[in-house]
RNA sequence: GCCGGCUUAGCUUAGAUGGUAAGAGCACUCGGCUGUUAACCGAGAGGUCUCCGGUUCGAGUCCGGAAGCCGGCGCCA
């Protein structure tokens, strides 16, 4: 039996056998109370000493912090137990000890990374999983309804891609490989197939960032549109934003509500989401003080103060062409690249960028070339120009840093169970 | 890469001005307790004060250096 059925009703009155771990351990003597845990809620556990046998009453009495355990007996309400119900145990049995297994009440951060393979059975952590799993399986099925087809390019990679200095370098037999920063070229290869496509896959930054919003690995959602603009492709965004926020809130409130998210929040998230462009903005910073010309980017107090302008998310979009990568398509006057970034709620920063993607060969060829990449690695991005080229967009978005929204988290190491940042490679 | 901070028992930590005070809570061990909610009560064990060097009669405490970690900025998702 599972403990959720347990907490639901459905087994009280009923003599049934639950497994899981210690979560909480004290006796008064002649009673052990025991909080056991599974992967569906926690129950209390009365061990009495006239009802069980002295064998399982001494497993219990000796049961410690985290031992595995196998419960028998009947359930009741009952109000003194947390949760309202416990189970009257018959037959208590130890299935394997937890001597001094090394969690408290009170960790410092280097301590609860060190022992993040244990601490992983903590109640936050287990209910950002689960919130990690409802948010992703709702935005595939978002786009399950939307006609777009699941992918899963390679994250070994010849090409440096975007950028350049910040991948990892691997070999790779007689040549030199690169762990993928995005798969957004993959993508784009395959709309002329499949026309609407996304992955979920892992990406990579050797950069030293340290920030709470910065991984070396962090798990990217991208997605790529055939006979898509720009304008379409901010839709396509918020709908599944939307979505994801929306479903989340409705399928894990209790999960929310422990990590201190209320997931109304969540619930009220709408689309369409405000939108700013990019000249907009920096007239709005200079307007209140800052510092910033056209040209530069946002640094940190700048997203903080355009983000505050509004409660929900936004949309910053139309940066400055030279200040975006090659591929991105250009305004008429080819100032500004048909791009955006859409900046979250509550200073969590930036959650996607996007772009409508340069559907011109030789332009595209010739800013690859300005900016210092090895135009050969690139030739068959290119022939996705030269062979039935489309107007297509796309745009990638980072999922521990959603995640970290949805729970309310301080950093996106606990929106993934092993983190990897420029100091953490272990456990 | 830049700036700042921290490191005392298994964990979280207290230790003004250098001087027989290295202390507490939790965890652990032993004993007590038949309704506990971070149970409680009694007893016990547990420390080369991160490392290296210096100042001093004397350094957990002051100075210099190293390592590890954390926070902020930059970069981005």
């Amino acid at each position: 039996m599972k403990i959720g059925e347990i907490l639901d009703g459905d087994a009280t009155g009923e003599e049934i056998t639950i497994q899981g771990w210690v979560h909480r351990h004290r006796s008064t003597g002649g009673i052990v109370f025991c909080v056991v845990r599974d992967a569906t809620g926690i129950v209390q556990c009365t061990v009495k000493k006239d009802n069980v046998d002295e064998d399982a009453f001494t497993q219990a009495e000796g049961s410690s912090f985290e031992a595995s355990v196998r419960v028998t007996g009947t359930v009741a309400e009952d109000e003194r137990a947390p949760g309202g119900f416990e189970v009257k145990a018959v037959a208590f049995e130890e299935v394997g000890e937890s001597p001094d297994i090394p969690l408290y009440e009170e960790m410092g951060i280097e301590h609860e990374l060190d022992h993040r393979h244990l601490w992983l059975r903590s109640r936050k952590l287990t209910n950002v999983m689960k919130i990690r799993h409802t948010a992703v399986r709702a935005m595939a099925d978002w786009f399950e309804e939307n006609d777009f087809w699941q992918v899963w390019p390679s994250v070994l990679t010849k090409g440096a891609a975007e950028g350049g200095a910040d991948v990892f370098e691997l070999e790779y037999f007689e040549d030199t490989a690169y762990l993928t920063q995005s798969s957004q070229m993959y993508l784009e290869a395959m709309i002329f197939s499949l026309e609407r496509v996304w992955c979920l896959a892992p990406s990579f930054r050797a950069e030293k960032s340290r920030t709470p919003r910065h991984l070396t690995e962090y798990w990217h959602l991208e997605a790529e549109q055939a006979w898509c603009d720009h304008e379409e492709n901010l839709k396509i965004q918020e709908n599944l934003v939307q979505h994801a926020c929306n479903t989340v809130a409705e399928k894990c409130p209790e999960e929310l509500d422990e990590l201190g998210r209320d997931p109304s929040t969540l619930s009220k998230v709408q689309a369409p989401f405000e939108r700013i462009t990019y000249d907009d903005a920096i007239d709005h910073l200079q307007d209140e003080g800052y510092e910033i010309t056209w040209g530069d980017d946002f640094g940190a107090p700048h997203e903080r103060a355009l983000s505050d302008l509004h409660d929900g998310f936004v949309f910053i979009t139309h940066f400055p062409a030279k200040m975006k990568p090659f591929y991105m398509a250009l305004t008429e006057d080819e100032r500004h690249a048909k791009c955006a970034d859409l900046i979250a709620p509550e200073e969590y920063g930036e959650l996607i960028g996007g772009s409508e993607r340069s559907t011109d060969e030789a332009s595209v060829r010739q800013r690859l070339a300005e900016s210092g990449e090895d135009v050969e690695d690139y030739e068959w991005f290119l022939d996705l120009r030269r062979y039935g080229s489309v107007p297509h967009s796309g745009f990638g978005l980072g999922l521990e840093r959603f995640v970290s929204y949805l729970c309310s988290l301080e950093h996106v190491r606990d929106a993934v169970p092993f983190m990897r940042t420029p100091a953490r490679l272990y456990p």
